[in-house]
DNA sequence: GTAGCGAATTTGTGATCACAAAATGACACG
DNA sequence: CGTGTCATTTTGTGATCACAAATTCGCTAC
């Protein structure tokens, strides 16, 4: 593990301007701030650590099975332990996270057996929720959707394996949140958190040059109305990117 | 609101012996016990919280629209407010429960759409488990289940809302849990833990004779070893049970 | 009697403290 | 040189405090 990344996050709180507070600034905690606007009155610091270290799970910042601890976390983002101990167990509710027995919390490690599971349920669902959104995905929606897969093409010949995890995430619940969902989207949200991480440590090794989507039969099929078009996108898209992570766990076992 | 019932719980922490107690004794905390003895060493009191509030969700003890208070229940399970904040946190992050823009948490009302999701996502979800399952519900498997459906029969001659769904809800997982899924099985928590509190409001109304259960065909497929027959039935007691709640949610508008 | 307003209470949130268990490291002994 | 043991540090957990926002309640004015 060598140096500890000083800048794990891009996110420190900026440590004299915080975003937001609502301490009399009388206190002598590690966010200080003098006179800060707060943009929303309540509970906005724990929204920022969630939204952290959600897209630390999604881009892949976090290497499965190490240790996260809650200090080590408040530190860096530069928060009370507080806030990051209830952010953690959330993710570790949506399964995200996995408490050990000794309450030290890390991320899950893949296994052949969890990969057939994320797999099969993103199979089962991901298809359904494209459907439901397909009613909302009107106007300008198809050129949203071409403007981040012509980002993902750029990151997947320059091989910025980060970048192309976030606007991957990016264009999928493009599609997704136009359902309005409250019930189906959540539990996808869930499996993309689960798998994304161990995505990362693929993408590290192999590159992401291998990689094409089906997203342009997906906005092809958007702009037709066409749904069974669209849900075999979906499904397609789902079963090379994961049949090619398939291919490496099994391969190399476990993780590791 | 009248009188608060003080026995919401029948869960109360025993206060003057507390089932497992880290401190010295020489705080003045609510929870005080001089020596208590510990089965599990770390973490027992969010545990024990935990499966309180999540048992009174899943057999209708919370009612929707009802706000449920930190403290409240802090002062009700006789703990302190922090490991009741974590478990709030933690069922949020399940959509078991509902944080409102002020911060305040409630139980989510039914609304038609999130019914229609929660049938699609359960039916969907459910007899694939199932039969994930199957290979593992081998020798008295079948016998645990007739129990179960036995007792739950009982339940629905005596009209017993509260032992019902908790013994459907037994059933069920009995069934699924057999999986050692660890990815499909937490989804389908998710699920029945948003579904169970309304549930319980309706059968409040009209009562439960009406309920006949596919429980004799899953039971009957599961020792035929018959995965077709597993999967049909889950589906048909989804469709019989929830299509009878889906009539009354429709009738009625959301929740009330 | 009712509407409007202000005080008092409730409630969520972040911070800090205390303590025990686990992890880590150092050191002595074989 | 390896191994077991003990001291030190780290870490999770529960409790408590302080504060602000929101809610509630009571009172007054019309």
């Amino acid at each position: 593990m060598a140096v500890k990344p000083d800048h794990e996050f891009g996110f420190h709180r900026t440590r004299k301007k915080t975003l937001a507070v609502r301490r009399s600034a009388l206190q002598s905690g590690p966010a200080k701030a003098p006179a800060g606007q707060r943009v929303s009155s309540r509970g906005t610091t724990r929204e920022m650590v969630d939204t952290a270290v959600r897209t630390g799970l999604l881009t892949g910042r976090f290497v499965p099975g190490k240790p996260v601890t809650i200090r080590g976390l408040a530190a860096e983002i530069g928060v009370s332990p507080m806030p990051v101990r209830e952010v953690l167990q959330r993710l570790a509710a949506e399964n995200a996270l996995e408490v050990k027995p000794n309450g030290r919390v890390q991320v899950p490690d893949m296994t052949p057996a969890r990969f057939d599971e994320v797999l099969k349920a993103r199979l089962l669902l991901e298809p359904e929720l494209a459907e439901l959104a397909l009613p909302h995905l009107f106007g300008d929606a198809a050129g949203e959707l071409k403007a981040i897969d012509d980002d993902i093409d750029a990151c997947l010949h320059s091989g910025d394996a980060e970048s192309y995890m976030r606007l991957n995430h990016a264009f999928h619940f493009r599609i997704y949140r136009a359902s309005r969902s409250k019930v189906l989207l959540p539990l996808i949200d869930s499996l993309w958190l689960q798998f994304a991480p161990f995505m990362r440590t693929v993408y590290g090794r192999v590159g992401t040059a291998i990689l094409e989507d089906r997203h342009k039969e997906a906005i092809r099929a958007i702009e037709l109305n066409d749904t069974q078009a669209l849900r075999a996108a979906i499904k397609a898209d789902i079963l090379d990117g994961m049949g090619f992570l398939g291919r490496e766990i099994l391969s190399d076992g476990p993780t590791g």
